[in-house]
RNA sequence: GCCCUCAUCGUCUAGAGGCCUAGGACACGGGCUUUUCACGCCUGUAACUGGGGUUCGAAUCCCCAUGAGGGCACCA
């Protein structure tokens, strides 16, 4: 039977590389019938929490990779978090240990570091070996346990790669089980993966050189080695690697640019605006640290956009589910035949480890952003809104306030003109409150007397419309209105900067309906009172 | 530095020796449509890293060079 699971730790967000390297997982599980196991690797007592955990599991619930066996959300640990299996890992240590397999080394972290310095200085790899000279005597301090890899070449044939083969001097002995007596990755991985009874470990290419090592566990402890296969990784659009500290790195540049523009800011004011110790603020444009907090406490009050890295950044920007897997998946993976348009089944139905390439891709977030609008044009009402509701419960626009019927009107309004969710509600914030009108706009389009004579005949026309305020008999003035200029559509320009503040909207004739009446009426009236009080020049 | 891997338009990719004057999509340019912005439609620019082989024939196979990426933790 085919079993493969993803296997994050809880250090953070869920973000794309390892979502798309949960969807991999999880397409090529359910394309064979088989089952898709999630297992949370918090063996790093310092860097685990139980929050980002619970994140990692919201974020794979919103995409929607669903797994057979893991987790319960909501309920406490189970089994499938490393941290409550210990006696397992336990077991299988003292067994190497017994075996001759694994001894103990009590080098401290600073000894290590040191005799790696040195190494580095003689211009020699740095190898732990067990008979390796100078090794720590036993002493004082806690010991670590450590495997002792056979100085074997290990082959392998992995199921993307091919054929891949690492010389005997090449390896190392690694830890097995930390000063802190839990397992390391290394160690955990192999055993769960072993009692799981995973078939096909399917992960990223960084973890390329480790398979050796994971090998040589299998065989001293006499299992069978499930498959493997290493997928290519995802960089940014410069070829950097994406990572969580893109968004420090955004946020870093952006106070520097506005510190240098602005001479009335500074780094106390800025940090006494948001709110934290100005320490931390100059620790943090320093470059000394990268707290996420700090991050965002930074985008909120300077207003940033920071890039997209985390699922939930995605999803806060108004991104798709299905749109963002469609999308993860075409990086490092083909059906062939010219398809990039996939449903879910039909990504199920055609996946194969065949299909995958061996070279690393970028994350195009302008192919992003346009298969986005794709799936929202394609898109049906009742699919939108649900879509909606659920970016809604993770954003603050005054979309929020609006009901389903509403929100049904602004779909058909926004549905051709939207990249993302997002767009639509910041473009759609004229609707909740009133307009914030655009300098811009308002020196092109009202600049002449002439245009300041159309606005008040458009009042004109508008005020004389016999209830009900809709579409049918919105049709003929709103002509009229367009007849007023002598280019078409630029008295329209003067009527959609009264109502929305700016010279992009909608079509007037849904947007007017939506409004309503009074609101209209009161708009035109409010504009007409700003350009006579400040006659343009 | 050592080890491993990879190499087709700016980007994601199709291509498994002749179907390739290298196909598609995004992006970009031009045009049409249009009450704004979009959407839509038509259309254009653009790539086999280099050098050696193998073969009647190479984007496809082999070697070397170059370039890119990954790994070298008591992190995963």
């Amino acid at each position: 039977m085919i079993r493969t699971r993803f296997a994050p730790s809880p250090t953070g967000y869920l973000h794309v590389g390892g979502a798309r390297t949960a969807l991999f997982n999880w397409l090529f599980a359910r394309k064979y019938g088989g089952e898709f196991v999630l297992r949370i690797e918090d063996t790093d007592q310092v860097r685990s929490t139980a929050e980002s955990a619970a994140g990692i599991l919201a974020d794979l619930q919103w995409l929607g990779l669903d797994w057979d066996r893991g987790p319960v959300p909501g309920d406490a640990k189970n089994d499938y978090f490393q941290s409550m299996r210990l006696d397992i890992y336990n077991e299988y240590l003292n067994q190497l240990l017994q075996s001759g397999a694994a001894y103990e080394a009590y080098e401290t972290p600073a000894q290590l570091a040191a005799m790696r310095a040195r190494a580095e200085k003689e211009k020699r790899p740095f190898r732990y070996r067990k008979n390796m000279p100078g090794r720590a005597s036993p002493g004082a301090g806690p010991s670590v346990l450590r495997f002792e890899m056979p100085y074997e070449t290990v082959e392998f044939n992995d199921l993307i790669l091919g054929p891949i083969s690492v010389g005997g001097d090449e390896h190392d002995d690694i830890v097995i089980r930390k000063s802190d007596g839990f397992p390391t990755y290394h160690f955990a991985v192999v055993v769960d993966d072993h009692l799981m009874g995973i078939s096909h470990v399917l992960r990223a290419q960084e973890h390329l050189m480790n398979t050796p090592k994971h090998l040589g566990l299998y065989r001293a402890l006499g299992w069978t080695p499930p498959q493997h296969a290493h997928m290519p990784l995802v960089f940014n659009m410069d070829n950097t690697k994406m990572s969580k500290r893109d968004k420090s790195k955004a946020a870093r540049h952006a106070v520097q640019m506005r510190l240098k523009q602005d001479a009335s800011l500074t780094i106390d004011s800025l940090a006494a605006k948001m709110g934290i110790a100005s320490a931390s603020l100059q620790a943090f444009v320093q470059q000394k640290m990268d707290d996420p907090a700090i991050t965002g406490a930074l985008a909120g009050a300077l207003n940033l956009q920071l890039p997209e890295i985390d699922v939930q950044d995605f999803r806060r920007s108004g991104y798709l589910a299905d749109a963002l897997l469609n999308f993860i998946a075409l990086i490092g993976w083909s059906p062939g035949e010219n398809r990039e348009m996939l449903t879910r089944d039909e990504l199920r139905s055609l996946f194969s480890l065949e299909g995958i390439g061996k070279t690393n891709g970028r994350f195009d977030r302008k192919k992003l952003l346009w298969m986005n609008g794709e799936y929202i044009r394609q898109a049906d009402d009742q699919k939108l809104l649900k879509a909606i509701e659920s970016f809604n419960l993770v954003t603050e626009y005054p979309l929020k306030q609006a009901s389903a019927k509403v929100l049904i009107d602004l779909i058909g309004m926004y549905r051709e003109r939207m990249g993302t969710l997002a767009e639509m509600a910041e473009n759609s914030r004229f609707f909740f409150g009133p307009p914030v009108y655009e300098p811009k706009a308002i020196k092109k389009y009202l600049a002449t007397e002439a245009d300041i004579a159309h606005l008040r005949q458009i009042a004109a026309i508008l005020r004389e419309i016999p209830t009900p305020w809709d579409a049918a008999s919105l049709a003929g003035p709103m002509e009229s209105i367009i007849a007023l200029g002598d280019k078409r559509g630029a008295a329209a320009q003067i009527l959609r900067v009264a109502v929305s503040g700016g010279a992009v909207s909608p079509p007037l004739l849904e947007t007017l309906v939506l409004l309503g009446k009074d609101v209209t009426m009161q708009r035109l009236k409010e504009l007409e009172g700003m350009v006579q009080a400040k006659p343009p020049v």
